[in-house]
DNA sequence: GAATCATAAGTACATCTGTACTTGAGTCAA
DNA sequence: TTGACTCAAGTACAGATGTACTTATGATTC
């Protein structure tokens, strides 16, 4: 269904900091990236150029620097990431990835307020 | 921290088949799977080698057919795939994924009070 | 303006992935 | 006992992925 390729781990992580930046030079995300993890300035190059060849990014020239931006909306490519990722571990049914990750993720009171918040809206919208 | 190497997609697809079913053969495994998929055969026969390879299954001669069971744990392959995500998608805040998920899978009535349910259990747990 | 620095652009390359073909040995049915 | 079938095991192979080196060129600093 998608018309691009699908990204992998690595792409989804650059594509991540892309998205926070809104806008990014290579070294921008290289700077981001550094700070976490251990990673050559060329090979965030690599990544952002094939990003941009999948369709993914736009790159425009900053004087002599490119500065990439999303082309496709993150909550696009989020929905059809999880999608897929749903897909293959429980069939498609979402609901035990949600089961895990409430029993899992150790969320702050604020946060639980939040997600009732979140639920109670749901049932607002839906039927009715 | 995980002792094995990482699934790919693929390969989680059909290592849920072999959760699904406890203990499976290939020819279980395709049973299942093309029904689903156009795949071959000798496909899923290569996948359970190298999840067999990865640890990720254990294999047992039954007869002159090789029958598979998980090693690890699904709950395990689960929790560390999700967080991996998590961190790649989101840095690491699991909490936007599972707005996303409650927002988008368009939940029926009875789910959605299994979650209210499951996050008032979330309550009684945490501190008190 | 020669040396240094930053970046682009091209190239490299081992490994992983998805997919399957081939070969050979055991099994069954006629 | 020969063909049809099944499965294991080995091999194949193109494309994706993760990672980085190289080369060339524009920019900056003595």
């Amino acid at each position: 269904m998608p018309p691009r390729p699908g990204l992998s781990k690595g792409e989804l992580e650059i594509a991540r900091v892309v998205w926070e930046l809104k806008q990014a030079t290579v070294r921008a995300v290289y700077n981001a990236l550094a700070d976490v993890r251990d990673i050559d300035f060329t090979t965030v190059q690599t990544y952002l150029r094939r990003l941009e060849e999948k369709g993914y990014l736009n790159v425009r020239m900053e004087g002599r620097v490119r500065s990439y931006s999303p082309k496709v909306r993150p909550r696009t490519v989020i929905r059809e990431t999880v999608s897929d990722l749903v897909d293959r571990l429980f069939a498609g049914d979402s609901m035990p990835l949600v089961r895990h990750l409430v029993e899992d993720s150790r969320f702050t009171e604020g946060e639980i307020e939040q997600l009732r918040q979140l639920i109670d809206r749901l049932e607002g919208d839906s039927d009715e």
